[in-house]
RNA sequence: GGCUCCAUAGUUCAAUUGGAUAGAAUAUCAGAUUUCGGCUCUGACGGUUGAAGGUUCGAGUCCUUUUGGAGUCACCA
């Protein structure tokens, strides 16, 4: 049981004593730095209930907290604040039951629970990852892995956009204009030694570019903008292809899988480099062709209404939404219509999914909306339970990014780029005697992607992020390396502690001490908070927090320095467990830790 | 134009979801340590929380109005 539930209920049963009132809940905060005392009750709200003064009533109060807890040892009262102290037998306590608790503050799922399906990335097919995917997948990928630790079964997921009409328009380019390689062939990414996805995002380059001239040449010869970019010829290829795509034509067909197989294969590194993995896909392929069901049972249901020319409706007018088609009159579905048949398609493939979270961009946030409340209507159960968890922007200082003008960051030069950082500084400072260089490569990949990663997860989701490559990621202050760096001191540390500390003991604590332990009491509820939430910027200042809350402790304490053998064994095993705890939060963040930098 | 989101120190971010005197980092300046690891620590400087009203014991947070920025409003995905 936690102290605060302790002291909820004492506080519920002195109202009751003091004067006969029954109260539903208790409001808490830590305790400020200024004030004695370690938690603080908030009186203000109670008035509600027993009108009076606060100052008396959280006298009385404490003094009845004080009577009947046997771990607050003494109260104070400032304005509306009852703030308490806490015996140091609590946080003795505390410390020994949770010190050799490998997974602290990380819930275990009960077997009977419903899971959420969280998913993330979800790219096209015809073009790199860049700076936006890489916030996408980081966020996906941690806001698993907190719902998981916060206890709940997870399975990430994606789909992959690989039809339409952008992927023609790549593989149009490459039919077209792709020159031969080394082999005599056409370009691969055998033959050229380029990542298939980089390769294949060059044609659609290509094709932007091939295409604006024609429409040049179009209007030139006097045709309105308008018209030049339907007549273009290749355009009406790339539409021709489509439908041939559609019709299930060999060729066609045979060259998308090959192209889409290259994308495959880059991503895969890319994903791998990242640290970011999947347990199943999806492929819009597979599913754009889903739908017709849907639609019969939301007419059926009235959710629906079809209009004169064929096309089907869903009206959301009610809910302050416009209408929303589901259906083309010329009966294929829409983006929208395949959405709700992926979700129900999700729930039929996994069944105890009863939940799913949406890592997608902003500017779909009204779409998401739309989707939820259909499913609403639909009747599903499951549809209570869905997030969209949506990301600003990350802008860079010269504008925004467009893919089709090239003016992108990549998220493999990016992550070299961090690399390189990482062993620029690393190699000025050469604390790396002894490693191999297989290790240190490893290394300064562990620093670069955790200083990317930190800068990234920090900031709250729904901001926008001002992305500037060569000045906004940093090595000091509130970054990643700066926690990895302590991380390290204490494995230091740890490494030269040749004496056996592994025995529970029991010591006054210094001042230092006591607010490293509150600070790690606080872990298990700053992971719930942060599912509740769905933000790892919150995992993120936390860990922040505890490594700033240990820096003070260790320039103020000397650690291995210490003459009194239980302190000594007592400090070695506060800081072991402040690594543990850096390791472990930093696990949901995707950062790994090093054993030396 | 309708709707949604954002705005906090020069800069990058916080603020326990309505709580105490709005906190960190960075930059600048001054100091401590020169030892468990050098990227550590302490302090100073820096704010009318975009603006104006309102709600209440109490507002950066909620409501109204307003300014600026972004997004969205396709039989595109």
């Amino acid at each position: 049981m936690n102290i605060q539930n302790t002291i909820e209920t004492a506080v519920k049963q002195g109202f009751l004593a003091l004067y006969n009132v029954e109260i539903p809940s208790v409001e808490f905060q830590a305790t400020r730095k200024e004030f004695e005392g370690d938690i603080t009750v908030v009186v203000f709200p109670l008035l509600r209930y027993k009108k009076g003064n606060p100052v008396q009533i959280g006298e009385d109060l404490g003094n009845y907290i004080v009577e009947n807890v046997a771990e607050i040892t003494n109260y104070n009262v400032v304005k509306g604040f009852l703030n308490l102290v806490i015996d140091d037998v609590f946080y003795t306590n505390f410390f020994n039951s949770v010190y050799s608790d490998t997974s602290f503050g990380f819930v275990t799922p009960k077997a009977d629970d419903k899971a959420i399906m969280v998913e993330y990335s979800s790219p096209n097919t015809n073009k790199p990852l860049h700076l936006g995917h890489v916030r996408n997948n980081l966020l996906g990928y941690s806001v698993a892995e907190i719902i998981k630790a916060a206890g709940k079964k997870v399975y990430k997921t994606q789909i992959i956009n690989d039809r339409g009409i952008h992927i023609c328009k790549s593989m149009l380019a490459w039919k077209k204009f792709a020159p031969n390689g080394n082999d005599g062939q056409k370009e691969t990414p055998e033959n050229t030694g380029l990542k298939g996805d980089k390769l294949v995002g060059n044609y659609y380059v290509k094709f932007d570019q091939e295409y604006k001239k024609e429409i040049t040449n179009l209007i030139a010869k006097g045709l309105t903008e308008e018209e030049a970019k339907k007549e273009a010829p290749l355009f009406k290829e790339a539409q021709q292809m489509l439908l041939k795509w559609e019709s299930g034509d060999e060729e066609v067909v045979d060259l998308w899988k090959t192209m889409n197989g290259w994308v495959y294969d880059g991503f895969e590194v890319t994903y791998k480099n990242m640290g970011v993995n999947f347990d199943n896909l999806y492929y819009e392929s597979n599913t754009y062709l889903l739908g017709k069901d849907v639609v019969a049972q939301g007419l059926e249901k009235g959710v629906f209404y079809k209009k004169e020319d064929g096309s089907v409706w869903c009206d959301l007018t009610e809910d302050g939404l416009d209408e929303k088609l589901v259906l083309r009159s010329d009966g294929t579905a829409v983006y929208m219509t395949q959405d709700i048949c992926t979700a129900i398609q999700r729930v039929k493939d996994y069944t105890d999914v009863g939940g799913m979270v949406y890592t997608v961009g902003n500017e779909q946030d009204y779409h998401f909306q739309v989707l939820f409340l259909i499913l609403k209507k639909l009747g599903f159960d499951w549809a209570k339970q869905l997030y969209h968890l949506s990301y600003g922007m990350v802008d860079l200082p010269s504008g925004k990014m467009k893919s089709r003008e090239g003016t992108v960051v990549d998220a493999d030069d990016l992550m070299v780029e961090m690399t390189d950082t990482a062993r620029t500084i690393s190699e000025e400072l050469g604390k790396l005697d002894g490693y191999s260089d297989a290790e240190k490569e490893d290394l300064y990949k562990t620093i670069g992607m955790g200083a990317l990663k930190y800068f990234i997860l920090k900031v709250d989701p729904k901001k926008r992020i001002l992305f500037d490559p060569k000045s906004s990621v940093d090595f000091q202050g509130n970054t990643g390396p700066f926690i990895q760096y302590t991380y390290a001191r204490i494995q230091s540390i740890i490494r030269k502690a040749d004496f056996d500390y592994s025995k529970p003991v029991t010591v006054p604590f210094h001042e230092k001490e006591k607010e490293l332990l509150k600070q790690l009491e606080l872990f298990p509820d700053t992971i719930q908070q942060a599912a509740a939430n769905y933000s790892p910027a919150i995992v993120a200042n936390y860990t922040y927090d505890l490594v700033k809350e240990f820096n003070s402790f260790y320039q103020n304490v000397s650690i291995l320095g210490e003459t009194d053998l239980d302190k000594k064994i007592f400090r070695v095993q506060l800081a072991k467990k402040v690594a543990d705890t850096i390791k472990s939060s930093f696990s949901l963040l995707g950062i790994n830790v090093p054993e030396r930098m």
